[in-house]
DNA sequence: TAAAGTAGGTACCAACCGGTAACCAGGAAA
DNA sequence: TTTCCTGGTTACCGGTTGGTACCTACTTTA
């Protein structure tokens, strides 16, 4: 039963890990993350357009939790139109390079 | 535009990390893996124990979706009561380096 | 004899989640 | 004048998800 003590310290209630992936999980998210990374800060019009098929209350989510969790910049300018821009972060890069690694996993597996 | 060329080849239909992602994004399912690979090979009733909380219902979602996929292997041993057990694959392994990695960054966060 | 442990299966139910459609402001274009 | 564009917000609706409770069939333990 030793066992149970690393994990007691390994696992705390509020894991880390589950953050991260209960941020990620959700549908459309790691995508928009490709598509930043991809194409640097995109505005929010172009970003629904790239991401084929989301919607726009969907993306507006993502974007907000992602903004909130420092992941995604948003960069707002109060023109009129408005313009809002929105890109990864340090943090963002960060994780868009362990998802990456991820699918390098992902696809030598079949 | 020529921005939406590199996205055809890089995001096709299927996203292997998609892939990846939908299958570890349940409730429930990188606890699991946690507690395999710290834990070694593991029987179901012990799993349940050490993941406190889980249903048996959901731990048997999870166990057979990762199976399925071939994260974890299943070791039938038709005695009676019938013992199985349950551990990481090589696939698994991996996966379970990469989501160290996530938590490494996780947690260096705030 | 009754309870508990083995590894699940099944039915039901509430909560959540994503999609659709409508709507907002203000300015530009037809 | 009506429509479209910007970047959203809101109400509603249906499918999925996870949790609870109860069932199997057999053995061991109290």
């Amino acid at each position: 039963m030793t066992k149970d003590k690393h994990l007691d310290k390994a696992i705390p209630k509020g894991c880390p890990l589950d953050r991260v992936f209960r941020l990620l999980s959700g549908e459309w998210t790691t995508h928009i993350l490709w598509v930043l990374s991809q194409n640097g800060p995109t505005r929010h019009g172009e970003l629904r357009r790239l991401v084929e098929g989301i919607s726009s209350k969907v993306l507006t989510d993502r974007l907000r939790m992602l903004e909130a969790n420092d992941v995604v910049f948003r960069d707002y300018e109060p023109t009129v139109p408005p313009k809002v821009t929105y890109g990864l972060t340090a943090v963002g890069k960060e994780l868009d390079q362990a998802l990456r690694a991820m699918q390098a996993i992902a696809e030598h597996w079949t």
